[in-house]
DNA sequence: GTCTATACGTGGATAGAC
DNA sequence: GTCTATCCACGTATAGAC
């Protein structure tokens, strides 16, 4: 079995999880590996297994979101790209966001530092097509951040209330919210 | 000591180092107390505890978010009383919501019959405010459901990033955004 | 590269004295 | 109501055979 393979696996087992909920037991049964095969694969162990994934996630970013984003079209396009890997990513609001998970707990501080650039990244790329569309530097800076916000504040609540409504709300106004667009599905929210 | 004084030092234990991360031995040592010394307060355990904070911040919401908002004044001036008790709650958003970590990870199942209906009553009391502002009754909840999610979202970003000034920010904004008031600080946010 | 077996610590929890 | 002492299960991690 290929690492990239076991890495795949793992994701979703730290995403129901967190970190500290996420055995080597379960992940050797999730996997079919005993322990002594993950840790052939990981010598550092679980931190060294979450790193990786995180690892992962951002690859995942830079291909289906930050590309996105900074590719071909309008503004309006590129952010409805943008919510469309969300909703891929984060299963229509059903799945946990890893950076959310591992932000919290007693685990926070082995994985700031894949984190916090994470974040910062998405804001960042999110910023750029907001300052094409004609936003000042500043004012697109804070609907960037108004939208990851946004994001992950919809999947925490979906979570919490087990109805991904919000989610599902959040994600089909948020390229036309951020762009000071009224559309059919949110005409009474931008305002 | 008493069972309240002892659910008052438990609570920021759970805040900072989520369920799992929150052991015997470290609230033994903030509190002083052994570990049987606890099952004597506590006869279930951990699970107990955390749900004796989950209750005590059930009271503190009445008191402190709930009753504000549906006391005297004026729609904004109930909204602000609201954002006025978060920033305390969560310290400008340095700390966490207690509702959102015991909301991850494993331990979700045992408290979602708590955290369900806190996130719903703070929805509907929010929703009742916005009716009285003269919105809708479905765009009023619409708009209540936004305001927690933002609070939720403003809490993810400032933990993930290390900087509250993404709570500051909608803390500022939110009783008037909330109402579609322009006020100084966020002239640009509302439109 | 995967396994079985095992070591070691620590977590949650309890018994029983005071 | 708090303590000391202790139990058991399970967590991470490793050794060594195949």
């Amino acid at each position: 079995m290929t690492k990239h393979e076991i890495v795949n696996q793992l994701l979703p087992i730290f995403r129901r999880y967190g970190y500290e909920g996420t055995t080597l037991s379960r992940i050797s049964e999730a996997t079919g590996l005993g322990k002594a095969s993950l840790y052939h694969h990981f010598p550092k162990g679980k931190e060294e297994m979450a790193k990786a994934v995180l690892e992962h996630l951002k690859e995942w970013r830079q291909i289906h979101v930050i590309n996105h984003l900074l590719g071909e079209g309008s503004p309006l396009e590129r952010l409805l790209a943008m919510t469309e890997s969300m909703r891929l990513v984060y299963d229509q609001g059903k799945q946990s966001c890893l950076l959310t998970i591992l932000s919290m707990g007693d685990s926070k501080e082995s994985f700031s530092a894949q984190i916090q650039p994470a974040f910062e990244s998405l804001i960042e790329t999110i910023t750029v097509v907001l300052v094409d569309a004609g936003f000042s530097k500043q004012d697109a800076n804070e609907r960037a951040e108004d939208a990851i916000l946004q994001i992950q504040g919809s999947l925490v609540l979906s979570r919490a209330l087990d109805n991904n409504s919000s989610f599902q709300r959040v994600m089909s106004r948020l390229p036309y919210s951020l762009l000071n667009i009224n559309n059919q599905t949110s005409q009474t929210k931008e305002q």
